[in-house]
DNA sequence: GCTAACTGGTTGGACGTCCTACTATTGGGA
DNA sequence: TCCCAATAGTAGGACGTCCAACCAGTTAGC
């Protein structure tokens, strides 16, 4: 159970509400505290529902970024660009997969510099009993109907455009 | 300014695209990663234009929380409770911005339990300059009009009564 | 070929968040 | 009155994220 604190009111947009007279962008405050907020509702309740099985949501996202892709390894600077992750995080979760036997470490065939990450036969077991503790919370969004989750995707998806997250390989 | 690596293309919603034929809820999925991806940009954002004043977005938020309080100072579980953080995480910035002279810790008058957290002068400047820095970058929110702002912030709103985020007082 | 710039990865440190466990204080009920 | 549950705050540790600095290997330019 995530430990969120009952809240009796919103106390940003409170905040934000006064700021409306003095400053500016309150609407903006209003939708950037929200992100905020919901992303830890979702966090907390994900790694909960991970936690039994020894696992993140940062890690999970690692194996199955690994177990999609077609050798079942990937170089780390390829799982940091598809995990939008900084090279360290990467090192990070790599070493604390590896301390599960979840994953191995290779060298790279012809570039001596890269490491390839492999998931083993455990990590593809541990993925698959952690997407069904994801599915039967419904990874956590609730209060929204198809409609809307496709609404909510379209509006992100518009913030990370715009902040360059994707650059389309043109 | 934040470090994401640009994307060729959505990795999770590759994978969420492969799990559709094979799991189920993959619009959720999406979802849910598309809010962690938000919010991740944002906070950075905001850190990037915080940081020149020796500000965390956690730190600013307190910092706000305190201006806008009715002496300037509030008990440490009351802000725990404003803010949505841990007992714990309110020692730890607490701590941070008294180390740097921004809040002081004063006991309560009637229960000894209780410390009273009191913004100082300096404090005060501090959230002053640097919510001047935040409205400069619109909070890092950008590529959504009005409309979209507002629809964003009622859906996130809505998954967070489903999730029991403030309970109405009624 | 040789040097300089670039790339891949790690280390160490800062920060925020949470959890568990603990102390101090308070207040309600036997 | 006294004891015990509830409350306020802190300490220590785990985890993920980032940055700065660094080393090893690779590639391009001269």
């Amino acid at each position: 159970m995530p430990s969120h604190h009952p809240l009796p009111f919103d106390p940003i947009d409170r905040a934000a509400k006064l700021w409306q007279d003095r400053i500016g962008p309150a609407a903006t405050m209003a939708a950037v505290t929200n992100i905020m907020r919901v992303q830890q509702i979702l966090q907390s309740s994900v790694d909960a529902a991970l936690r039994p099985h020894g696992l993140t949501f940062a890690r999970y996202e690692a194996l199955v970024l690994l177990v999609f892709s077609r050798q079942g390894s990937l170089p780390m600077n390829v799982m940091g660009q598809r995990l939008q992750l900084h090279p360290t995080s990467v090192t990070n979760i790599v070493d604390r997969l590896q301390a599960d036997h979840l994953v191995e470490r290779n060298s790279h065939p012809t570039d001596r510099r890269t490491t390839l990450v492999t998931i083993t036969e455990a990590g593809r077991q541990r993925q698959k009993v952690a997407t069904v503790a994801l599915t039967d919370i419904d990874f956590g969004l609730i209060g929204l109907d198809d409609t809307q989750t496709a609404q909510l995707t379209a509006l992100l998806t518009r913030v990370r455009r715009a902040a360059g997250d994707f650059t389309d390989p043109s």
